[in-house]
DNA sequence: GAGATTTTTAAGCATGGACATAATAATTTG
DNA sequence: CAAATTATTATGTCCATGCTTAAAAATCTC
């Protein structure tokens, strides 16, 4: 054939006959095999392609079943999330950490419940506030599993941030993210030097190690703050 | 053990050791050869885990560089943006749209910095409500470029959704989305049912055929709405 | 010594064959 | 006839091998 073709090739050229309406959603698709054969390759670089296909969302692969187009077009985006610290240094300016409050409570209803837990232990509940260039960034509010990682009890969190230790010494498996608005109470309002009731972004996290809770995070920017992404 | 393929589990154990901090950041790694050699497997398969964990950041590849950790690590979330309609089915409730508002106008100027154009051009002004349950669930603010798209002047927006005719009939080769949280406004807070000034998650969504413009969305959630999702 | 050229290295890609696995279809059995 | 068993099919994964390609390193040239 005219030239080699590569998997990334074919990968675009069904994309290309899904966007175009050559095939339309529901649609099953040639098996590897036989796309293989009108690519002129073999059925590695197919897999190669459709591996990729269908970890983007743009078609389903079930064994037997064969290769579909995907019934619902959705838009995949992919976020990525930084360490506050690296975040800040990224925008060229002085990163400042604050440790607001810590103690150990019992947990807020919301934090179970995005722990998925039934009853609400005590877990190590610490505040804290992230600065760029000595303006308010993000305030986070955070709930540490004593259990799972009984280890923070030792960290100086008045001068380590709960953010980079964890990342650092309790890598997890599992991680719920979560984005929504909210108004700024009057603690937050003060801490993040604008208006009691001004809209404010929130990203969640809630992270697992192996099915053990972890910690989960409210990490609550400063106005203006906006999250981008391109979607490929 | 685990029955997980052995691409994977390689890909798992190089992150592992990046996020429990083995190998630090700008740390170069064992070439492909010898990890295949420490995982006892064939180069294909640490090549096919390495290949994924550049293309979700963990670690940067350069021929004859070799593979280094990427400087930041990051949580990297990955979101799936459904047309409307379908995430309200998928809530088991009724939906609903209503169009508030359409006509050529002149773009705003902040459409026009998603567009990145320099100039204000005309095109298609639609504003509508995507009902959930009879309650407003997502208010759209959207420009669409009659240039790119003609046909759009054709279609009758007060009964089907500039958000499903694009989707269907004009799929996009990029997209940009912008997650941001902001006060409502009169208008908004009324047809969203709320309080002018309550907060509201907005995702803004600006989508490209080859580099020609489609449609800048700005889509107003009602108040309470979350994005989720688990990353990996 | 600066600039151009060659060598070497490590990732990138393709191949064909083999076996595993899941889901469906066909068949047997009580 | 329904339930259990077996066969078939398409994807999933792996491997050994060989070639391609980008870029760094070494060498040569003026």
């Amino acid at each position: 054939m005219s030239t080699r073709s590569s998997w990334t090739s074919i990968r675009d050229e069904i994309k290309r006959r899904v966007q175009a309406r050559e095939v339309l959603p529901g649609d099953k698709l040639p098996n590897d095999q036989e796309l293989a054969q009108e690519f002129g390759c073999a059925r590695t670089t197919v897999q190669r392609a459709m591996q990729e296909l269908a970890a983007t969302g743009t078609v389903v692969r079930r064994r037997k079943g064969g290769t579909t187009v995907a019934a619902h077009p959705v838009t995949r985006t992919t976020f990525d999330i930084p360490i506050t610290r690296l975040e800040v240094e990224a925008l060229g300016q002085d990163y400042g950490y604050f440790l607001v409050s810590q103690g150990i409570e019992q947990i807020s209803r919301s934090a179970a419940a995005s722990f998925g837990l039934q009853d609400q232990p005590e877990m190590l509940h610490v505040r804290a506030l992230h600065l760029a260039g000595n303006r308010p960034y993000i305030y986070e509010d955070r709930w540490i599993s004593q259990e799972t990682v009984p280890e923070i009890l030792d960290v100086d969190l008045t001068r380590e941030s709960a953010n980079e230790w964890l990342i650092l010494n309790r890598p997890y498996s599992d991680c719920e993210v979560r984005f929504l608005a909210k108004k700024a109470t009057p603690q937050e309002a003060e801490l993040l030097e604008t208006e009691a009731g001004e809209a404010l972004f929130v990203m969640e996290r809630t992270t697992w190690s192996d099915s053990a809770p972890i910690t989960r995070v409210r990490a609550i920017a400063a106005p203006g703050y906006q999250l981008t992404a391109r979607a490929k």
